[in-house]
Order: C-alpha cells, then structure tokens, then sequence
DNA sequence: ATGATTTTGCTAATCGTTCGCAAATTAGGG
DNA sequence: CCCTAATTTGCGAACGATTAGCAAAATCAT
C-alpha cells in the first residue's frame, strides 16, 4: 500500500526540531525527548531524521567532532546562518550568486551547476 | 626537544596530496601507497593527515557517505570548486563577501564572522 | 473491531577513526 | 660515523556513531 504512518515518536521528534531550529545531534534529540517524558528508541531518531531528510523537511550538518547534526527548515534553496553563541539557524536567501558564477566561469573555465554555503556569527539577539 | 620529524611516511602522504588535487579519504590514500609498494600504515594516514589539517596544508570535507576526505590546499581563506566529473578542486577567492554580510546584517541583524561554501559544477577540462 | 502493513524498540553488527605501546626512525651532538 | 634522546611508525585492540535484523506494537482502511 506504501503508506507512510504519522504516529508519536515522529510527531514528537518532527515538533522538537521546528521548536529548537538549532542544529541536534541524534543523541541530543534523543536524550531532550526522554527528559520529557517520552520513551522513543535511538533507532527510532536516526530512522525518522532520515525520513525527513529525504522529505527535505531538516537539513543535515556534520559538526566539527564529527557527529551529524540536523535542523528544521525550509524545503525551498537556502543557506543557514548560524549564531556561534545560541546556535539558532536562520535561513538566507542567496541573490549574490550570478558574482560567484561569473568569476568561477571567466576566472577558472568552471561552470558552476550547485553550491553550498554556511554563515558563522552572533544573532541579532547575542550581539 | 618539541620537533617535528620529516619522515618518510610523512613525505609520500604528502606528495600524493600534492599530485592529485583532489579529495581522497585515508582509505583511498592508503590504498594509493600502497599500489605503489609504498608500506604505510592506516593510522599513520590519519595521523599524518591531521597534522596537515593542524599546519591548515590540507582541508578535510566529509563526502556523501560520511567519510572524512581531504585535498592540498593553500593556507590562505579561500573556497573550492570541486568538479563533479573529475573530483579536481580548484581554489576561488571571494571578494563578493560584503553583500552577503550586507545582506545578513540588514535582513537579519546578524553579525558575521566567518563563512564556507563549496561550489560545485564542471572544471574547464570536463566541460 | 479486524487484518494487512508500517513502525518501533531492542540488540547486535558495522565501519571509520582513535588509542596504546613496543619496535623502528630520526636528528644532532660527541 | 656512532650514540642517545626524542619522535614516529605499525600493529591490534578499543571506541563511538550509525545501521541492520527481527519480533512485538501501533496505525490505517475496511
């Protein structure tokens, strides 16, 4: 029948993700989820991270030990703005692209087809 | 005495970097030398690679899989174009910065402090 | 409610990466 | 050169995050 169930755990993961809009590990998400409460398998986050991930509902991010981290956002193109003191993620649109475009083409001879980008600082509530 | 051994280990992880120019894991660097009757061990690999990343000789970027690779590159702040036919990384500068941190800090009120981004498309040989 | 199908939870397996330590290399005097 | 002290290597074991297998539980449409 290839249904796809809407049942608690991932509710309760998907809701998590859209409160915080921070980056969270698996074992994050895990461990805040048990702390409220709710009994949900380890196996069961890395399961419904994935599932989302497909869905384009969070995107994934690798931090700097080497874990994978996971926000929720926007299905549509954009890049995220990370704040170093809170963590939020902002989303930014990318305008300035055809600049990067243009000098990769006249410069290196590449045509550009896909890019990936990440901002680091203070949110305007850390500042 | 706190020195730092030029070894051959060192000088052949090195070297390859440097001839390939594009992002290898330890795994494929260690096959590499091997092919070559080269005897290193893995761990050497990866301990020697981390040195280069510490003396910024290399950058490391964590592949589709979730394997850590790594290319010879400059010191210097820069980005890499990374072709998706050959795997060979070129180096950008990026001037456009200010309309992007321009544009963060209107729209956002975010302060940036620092940034990455990869391009990706096709180098002028794989045009 | 019922039954087919999807999910979950648990545990064990996987696999890239790191660690520990004895043996081998290196650098630099004597 | 040769010796010694210090650093590296190589090997195997340990580690930790992620994935897989499978029986039991939850979901949905009838």
């Amino acid at each position: 029948m290839r249904t796809e169930y809407s049942t608690r755990p991932r509710e309760q993961i998907t809701a998590l993700l859209r409160k915080e809009r921070r980056y969270l590990s698996a074992a994050e998400i895990y461990a805040l989820l048990r702390k409220s409460r709710s009994k949900v398998a380890l196996s069961t986050v890395y399961r419904t991270l994935g599932l989302l991930e497909t869905k384009r509902e969070v995107s994934q991010r690798v931090d700097e030990h080497g874990e994978s981290t996971y926000v929720s956002c926007a299905p549509t193109h954009h890049h995220h703005a990370i704040c170093r003191k809170c963590g939020k993620v902002e989303e930014v649109a990318c305008e300035a692209m055809e600049s990067f475009a243009g000098e990769l083409r006249t410069h290196h001879g590449f045509e550009l087809d896909d890019h990936a980008m990440e901002f680091f600082g203070r949110c305007a509530a850390c500042k």
